[in-house]
DNA sequence: CATTCATATGACGATCAATTCATGTTTGAC
DNA sequence: GTCAAACATGAATTGATCGTCATATGAATG
């Protein structure tokens, strides 16, 4: 599940950096809409409009494509969360704003979402580490906003998990299943319970 | 994903309840360790002792014997968190010792836990009925709890996804993948963070 | 324009799991 | 003890995907 074999080179030639895009993105179209176990290697390359065997030039196999997905949308995800934290000015700004910029990626990408949660049980360990890069980030910035005096002392990796659960769940919630309830009525309450918790 | 076949009668002998129990238990024990899509049918009839057409004359499909397993584990849960949270006599009280349970219950069954996160890309019908039905109860919860003046006022609906997410991804860091983490030093902070917030 | 490396193809063989079914065994009611 | 219904079996059938490979095309170089 987790076996690595050797990578495949890079495309040498632009034609190839262009093939092995047109497979990838198809790979997350397909994947994303109909899950990763469903979905067929020849699924993939039909999609992407190229020959069957094209795809081993490339990938090892799906779950090879599924590792550069998950990384890819990792980066994406982190992109488009930095970039809607950044003009924040303290900590639970932070939180209202990180959320709602999830959540409407989520509403945004669907497919891209199920394609993380999935990767769970395709490799372990990438899925793992993609948890583990975004908790790493997240308790820093914990850690530096007690500092500030922004929040409370507490324990930050506890935190941050607890945290991100909670953004994991509202995102399916409120950002797949139910995609018509307004965010501010979601993202509101939320950061009400992240800011003063449920006692009186 | 979410077809529905006739379903297979019940057995009518004492037999066949047995045989039938074997299946669902083997199922149970493989998928569990192994994940739903890499265990065959023919894993779960060798586990259990039985020829491979006996599965047949019990259950649909995988997908089906995957159902009851859903049902069955939310049974056991919920009986788990309510004799848990029984005797508790405010609503932070059973938030912590329904988050101690919760952990407990995937440290000791981890497989358990990955069947019904697995089912979410087998039947995804099961998987939110699953959900939607911790959710219920768990906002009744908040609402009646609201009610007494044991906490604040909020969005109950929210809440209780919040507090669901929370609850799911520190199961997956402190039940699956670290499982020598004391849970005290996790819900110490936790409900510390559910009761009073990160602000100042 | 000749050569060479990279890229592309899709038919094919190997593999594997799902499901059926003809046959045999067990159970329990009478 | 008989008998019909329920249950059990695993070999055989079916169907689908994977991954390879012989062959062909594209692109760049000198």
């Amino acid at each position: 599940m987790t076996a690595r074999a050797a990578a495949k080179p890079q495309p040498k030639t632009d034609r190839g950096e262009r093939t092995r895009r047109k497979i990838l993105s198809a790979a997350s179209a397909e994947i994303g809409r109909r899950g990763f176990s469903v979905t067929s290697i020849s699924d993939i390359t039909a999609a992407a409009g190229v020959g069957q065997g094209t795809f081993y030039i490339y990938f090892e196999s799906k779950e090879d494509v599924l590792r550069e997905l998950v990384l890819q949308l990792g980066r994406d995800l982190r992109h488009h969360l930095s970039g809607a934290i950044a003009r924040t000015k303290n900590r639970l700004e932070a939180e209202r704003e990180g959320l709602r910029a999830f959540i409407e990626f989520v509403r945004g990408n669907p497919g891209l979402y199920r394609i993380i949660e999935e990767s769970q049980f395709v490799d372990d360990a990438i899925y793992r580490r993609h948890y583990m890069d975004f908790a790493a980030t997240y308790r820093s910035a914990l850690e530096v906003a007690e500092q500030r005096g922004e929040i409370r002392k507490g324990n930050a990796e506890v935190r941050a998990w607890a945290l991100m659960g909670m953004a994991v769940l509202l995102g399916q919630r409120y950002g797949i299943w139910d995609v018509a309830t307004p965010l501010d009525d979601v993202i509101g309450p939320a950061v009400d319970l992240i800011g003063r918790g449920i006692q009186p």
